[in-house]
DNA sequence: AAGTGGTCTAGACCACTCT
DNA sequence: GAGTGGTCTAGACCACTTG
């Protein structure tokens, strides 16, 4: 009756799943994104076009797009765009050791040994893999200053890596992660690691050229992309004594 | 002269110094919680309030909260207010450790030595003491399942901390912290942790039950109160091999 | 019921990047 | 200059907590 009531902001359906209407359309974006709607390293839409799209102010559809950034899917830059975050960089295991030589220096890569094999129990769960089927298992020695330092350990699930069970392993990248991306189509988002202090069996510690049974840091990495999947376990071993690693306490 | 040239949103003086108007509110902010405006564990005037006492509208006063809240300076709880955040809570050194007794107990504590001396130097320099002047010394053995499972070597800078070098340490706190903030005023906001690998001397062998030149994972931590000020260095050590931690990177 | 923070709108203006 | 994201406003409404 009074004009007075008029309805300002029009409700729609409240929160279908408990969401907000921002974290509904940061979920279907994520969703998107994990389909390959918008590759990696690619520009969604403008926030204009996505509001619009999406039938929400231009404010809440920014909400969403912040909150898929602060997750890591989402890179926004100012003036430029908004994009698919590419793979991660280098992931640099190097944080967590410091030698003294060579410091800041790129580490040189050295395959030592690539097979195809059955992994063990525990990999073949993490990486999802039915029993008993076949991934490329490869043992990796990386150098500082001349000097063996990390030994890695690296497990990949088979039919989505046959591109490296074929080609030479002297022409590869010293970094692994942009390789992945550029010859399997496979993107490493996110990876947890696991740091744990064990010693050296003979053969690890004739690789780094330290005694054996030498105590020594084992961190392990799973890596997983866009969709959640696992698609690397890599186990690094290096020497104990020059393992470091700080964390901030909120 | 056309009506139409009305300026809606009335700028301010730009960005004094490259701040954005709520960082600047955070800042400002920030500046008086360190001050003691208000304690730590008490609540913020509302949103409202500050909002029209900044002059600015509630959204870029929450902006400021927001921002502060994600820095740890601050706590939102919905429907009941903004809060200065409290001590930190355990932070749990265990999180460090798998022990296959007693998981998720609260560790005992034991005080076994407690003197007024000079710290070393690179205690003293962390802590901000002038060279020479004097501070607390602890150990603690922290034990689970009746077990000596961590050492711990901590120092405090001494007019501080006073209030601990008279009271009988039988009836201390199992947790610090809080401790810190009831008897002392001091509050720990933030800390880091440094992990490193090392072997344990004869004496602190003894106290964990261990063989001397038993490796060990040493933590150093260092604690900050919300001036930023170094008001704790903690080190603990405990056995290599039940050493475990895991960093989720993006 | 009153007060708090959380969500959302519709719009203006600012700062940055590219062409 | 056109297009992008970043800041800010003024206000309505929602959800939670407490008396």
């Amino acid at each position: 009756m009074t004009s007075s009531s008029k309805l300002l902001v029009p409700r729609l359906e409240p929160h279908e799943a408990g969401l907000s209407r921002y974290a509904a359309i940061a979920a279907s974006l994520r969703a998107r994104v994990a389909a390959g709607e918008w590759p990696p390293g690619s520009a969604l839409p403008s926030e204009q076009v996505l509001a619009s799209e999406q039938g929400v102010a231009v404010a809440t559809l920014r909400r969403a797009l912040e909150l898929l950034a602060a997750q890591g899917v989402l890179e926004r830059v100012h003036g430029r765009g908004t994009f698919v975050r590419a793979s991660l960089g280098g992931a640099p295991m190097l944080r967590f050791f410091r030698f003294g030589d060579g410091n800041g220096e790129i580490p040189a890569s050295r395959v030592l040994q690539r097979r195809e094999a059955t992994p063990p129990e525990e990999v073949a769960r993490e990486l999802g893999l039915p029993h008993g089927a076949r991934a490329l298992h490869l043992l990796r020695l990386r150098c500082l200053g001349g000097r063996p330092r990390l030994l890695e350990d690296i497990w990949l699930p088979l039919p989505l890596f046959q591109a490296l069970a074929e080609t030479p392993t002297a022409g590869w990248d010293a970094l692994f992660y942009p390789m992945y991306a550029q010859r399997c189509g496979v993107h490493v988002q996110r990876a947890t690691d696991s740091i744990a202090f064990d010693t050296l069996t003979p053969a690890q510690a004739a690789h780094l050229q330290l005694p054996a049974r030498h105590p020594c840091a084992r961190v392990q990495r799973l890596a997983f992309d866009l969709t959640g999947r696992c698609v690397e376990v890599r186990t690094t071993y290096g020497d104990a004594h020059a393992f470091h690693y700080t964390i901030q306490i909120t």
